[in-house]
DNA sequence: TTTACTGTATCACATTTCTAATACACTGTA
DNA sequence: TACAGTGTATTAGAAATGTGATACAGTAAA
């Protein structure tokens, strides 16, 4: 996995599983990769990947049974609310973002439009 | 100014100018405050916007006269080609988050119309 | 029980980022 | 020239991040 460097690993680790997860390529329930195996995959260390999956615990997106694995939670609705969370995130920052650079709002679709061509 | 904590500070001071300056807040040949007045602005300390405003010197956005300050440039061309380039930018981000997150590209503006009320 | 797979904890170290203090160098103006 | 305002450089230290190695602890299955 391709890292910027701008922004710690442990949480591109975190973004890219919540993607998967919101996403449904990880279902709930499922079974994740081990820490170990994870930290292959993505050539990173297993304490930066912990971290990152210790996060992801307290915030309930994941579950963990010690000597098994960590499991996707099976919270349904806390997953269709993490998803709008995110959408909502990045609708947010990227709004934000073009008002900034002297976009105005009527404007954004407009570029957008162009830019999706 | 609040800074978030996840990225270098002296990135979102660059940021900061770069968007003042492509909006025309700063405009063509006009000095930008000292280093001391922006460490003191931005609550900052000194060497840390210095690496900011050495880093757009670098990138040609500014020019600085020893002993006199910094100045925005005076290549109108350079300044509209990196307002589209941050722009462009945002776009890509946008988009790439969104299609991550399972929003596909067709479904972006029903999802942005819906935001923008 | 043993083995192999899990997650967890700890330690030492390097790097990046940021602060803080100080000094130096250049420029315009009184 | 002297001074006040500029940018620049250097040094030391703290905190966050990441690596690497090692050990410990729980679980399932042979």
């Amino acid at each position: 996995m391709e890292f910027k460097d701008n922004i710690p690993i442990y949480l591109q680790i975190k973004q890219y599983l919540y993607r998967q997860i919101v996403t449904g390529e990880l279902k709930p329930g499922q079974k994740i990769p081990s820490v170990r195996e994870l930290a292959v995959q993505l050539t990173v260390n297993v304490n930066t990947v912990q971290r990152a999956l210790q996060q992801m615990n307290v915030e309930g997106i994941l579950y963990t049974k010690r000597g098994e694995g960590n499991f996707v939670t099976e919270d349904t609705d806390l997953l269709e609310k993490t998803k709008q969370e995110l959408i909502d995130d990045e609708l947010n920052k990227f709004v934000q973002s073009m008002n900034d650079l002297g976009v105005s709002n009527d404007q954004i679709h407009d570029i957008l439009s162009a830019y999706l061509k």
